[in-house]
DNA sequence: TCCATTGGTACCCTTCGGAAACCATGAAGG
DNA sequence: CCTTCATGGTTTCCGAAGGGTACCAATGGA
């Protein structure tokens, strides 16, 4: 942590905003089991629109962290797999959905006592 | 990992949504060495305006992960401060911040790539 | 009296995320 | 020959959210 993540011109703060995405994250979840089409991604990640879902993974594509794969066959597959750089983005964020599991409670029942008040 | 993050209502979500926040993760770090006041903080990350720290840092305060003090002085000083729930986001987040600096170039040498053939 | 400091608000505009509808291809079925 | 079906998106529209700038209230000090 060389703090220069404050920097809004240092490009770590470029990853962060694409880690904050939440439906990146959903998608290196989503493909950690494999590659997977997009019929199945959309399907597995619930509640997002075919749109986002696009936007989502051309720009992951874009930013190397998976491929996108189109058989010529019909009807269309295409497939989108982690790529080595993807996939070594799995452990910090599994990191952060196990606090996440581990700290929903408290997030929420803070939120219940803060609404209590109000 | 019990994979239900992927369902919308799972309150897991909730949660993502919240770290997906990015100016969250930079209040975060920003707090890591001790309390702090609004300006400090305004100062300290760059680029982010009073108006969104505001609403982060509410929503912070509402969700357990810092306390807002106000001292009757004048001119008025409020100072922010990490709860032990949202200290324990550190170690979290600083691994995710820790793999933004890592792979910075191999992100941007990817993107290049991309527009190059664009 | 006028100014400076602090911690915000109020206002406005641009952008982004989301919902719903539509589309091109071509094999398969009747 | 015409229709149907599946896939992997795209297009259009809308409301909400993000962000920039200006401003404010309170009070001590010059």
């Amino acid at each position: 942590m060389k703090g220069d993540a404050f920097d809004p011109d240092c490009p770590t703060r470029l990853i962060l905003d694409r880690i904050g995405d939440k439906w990146s994250v959903l998608v290196v979840l989503g493909l950690t089991g494999g590659p997977r089409r997009f019929t199945e991604l959309r399907g597995l990640i619930g509640g997002v629109t075919p749109k986002v879902l696009t936007q989502t993974l051309r720009a992951m594509e874009r930013d190397g962290l998976l491929t996108r794969t189109i058989f010529a066959e019909v009807p269309p597959r295409v497939e989108y797999a982690l790529t080595p750089l993807g996939a070594s983005l799995r452990r910090p964020i599994e990191a952060i959905a196990a606090w996440a599991e581990e700290n929903v409670e408290a997030v929420v029942s803070a939120r219940d006592r803060h609404d209590a008040l109000a």
